[in-house]
Formats: C-alpha cells, structure tokens, sequence
DNA sequence: AACCTCACCAACCGCCTACAG
DNA sequence: ACTGTAGGCGGTTGGTGAGGT
C-alpha cells in the first residue's frame, strides 16, 4: 500500500506555534469542532499540517489539558503502570485525566527513569511500606474519598483528599521496580478481590483514574506490596 | 562575560490500525 | 477482500533556558 503524505510540505509552517496560531486553531474548534483534521487547517485559514493541528490541540490548547508538575501519586501510578503495561503512554495517559500521553511519555525519559534506576539500590517495597504504616496510616486513617467525575481537576492534583501525608521521599523510596509484582496468589489471598467489584477490574476502561488511584493506594496498604496490574 | 553542558518539553516523523468505499 | 485515507501512537529530535566552569 502507497502512503498518502502525512501533509504537503511545500507552504507549511513548521516548528512552534504562535499564540495567533493558537488562536486561530481555538476559535475554529469552538466554531466548528475538528471535524476532519486534514482538512482543518485550510478551513481554519492555518499554514500547518492536520497532523501538527490535531498535535497542538491534543498536546496544549484542549481546555481540560492539566498544566503543572505531576503530584506525587500521579507520578507512583505512572510507574505502576509503565512496570506492566510498558510503553504504552496513551493507556497510561487514560488513567490520568488532563495529563498527555506526550506530557507522560516526556515525565518518564526526564525524570521517572532516573528515579527508579537511584531507587533501586534503596530499601524494599514492604520496608517502605512499614515505614508508611508506622509513620501514617494508624495515626491518620484513610477515609474514603467522595468523587464523581474524572473531570474534577482535584483528581489529579490531590486537593482535598485524605491520603496520610507521606515523606517527601517516602513514595520516591517504595518504587524498587523489582519488588512491584504481586503474584496471582497473593493476590487472592489478599481477600479483596471479592470485596469490590471495581478491584476484580482496576483498569476496566469503565473505572475512571481516580477510582484507580483509590483503588491501588487502598491495595499497597491492605496488602504492603506493588500488585501486578492485570491486563485488559 | 562567554562558553559549555545538561535538562526539559514541544513538536515532528514514521509506522500501525481502523474503517469507509 | 482489497485499497486508500485519516487518526492515533510511540520514538526521536531540536530549540531553549538554567546552571556550571
């Protein structure tokens, strides 16, 4: 099969876009919706490729894009999720609503790669989490947090949630890659499979990310280990 | 002040998949 | 069933700024 050229190069503009640009592409989408990408940029009076278009929306200019550093626990589940699921940043950017998956894929060569390889000297999974227990959990019980829509922007960020606020490096301590993995036995065992039905399905398409976050950081305390994240 | 190195991240490129005709 | 197109994904690049020498 023949390739259709992703654009025609002669005429377009490459390299970052102008805040006219930006615009531009804004004002025709609120208008119009994107409708076919390919053909937005001439409709939209824009010297960029479909392609480029889509990217810039997609990438920045969505209104529920979420600027700013990654938390804490958006950061862990990233590394839970890279350890099972690999490369795969568009399914990793789906359990964190307004983040990326060129924003995830970025974070993880920047910074999370390097954090895992310095962690993986330090101490163990089951360390940290004693150490979490000790310091956190008894003196500060979880409740469960009240949510309903993966579009609250607190999802993410962590605002008003009742997680035991951790060490600064406590999180950062608990992720040596090769203690994650929790055996299928194990993770029978822990009893809490057949406790909640979101749990038999933690990365069902239907269970939002902060059903996910509740989820995984419930699992780590109840059982004091990284579970394998099943496929799906 | 000038230069160099490094980290960050927006954007591009090429490939793959889904789907319409 | 086959072909062509569009959308989407992951890998990579290159511009920029911060920090160090």
């Amino acid at each position: 099969m023949v390739r259709a050229p992703c654009c025609e190069k002669l005429g377009l503009k490459k390299g970052p876009w102008t805040p006219e640009e930006d615009q531009t592409l804004i004002d025709y989408i609120h208008r119009h919706g994107h409708g076919n990408w390919r053909q937005l940029p001439k409709q939209a009076g824009l010297l960029r490729c479909g392609k480029s278009c889509r990217l810039r929306w997609v990438n920045y200019l969505k209104p529920d894009i979420k600027r700013g550093n990654f938390t804490k626990e958006e950061e862990d589940i990233i590394i839970m999720l890279h350890q099972t699921l690999g490369n795969k940043w568009s399914v990793i950017a789906a359990r964190l609503p307004g983040r990326t998956d060129n924003e995830i894929k970025n974070i993880w060569h920047t910074h999370l790669k390097k954090k895992i390889k310095q962690n993986q000297a330090s101490s163990g999974t089951k360390q940290c989490c004693a150490k979490l227990e000790s310091q956190h959990f008894e003196s500060q019980p979880m409740s469960s947090p009240q949510h309903s829509s993966n579009t609250d922007t607190s999802v993410v960020t962590g605002e008003n949630r009742d997680f035991p606020q951790a060490d600064e490096n406590l999180w950062s301590e608990a992720l040596p890659m090769e203690n994650f993995s929790l055996s299928s036995e194990d993770f029978t065992a822990t009893g809490i499979e057949s406790a909640d039905p979101r749990l038999q399905f933690p990365f069902s398409p239907l269970s939002n990310a902060y059903e996910s976050m509740d989820f995984w950081y419930n699992l780590i305390m109840e059982t004091g280990e990284f579970p394998e994240i099943p496929d799906f």
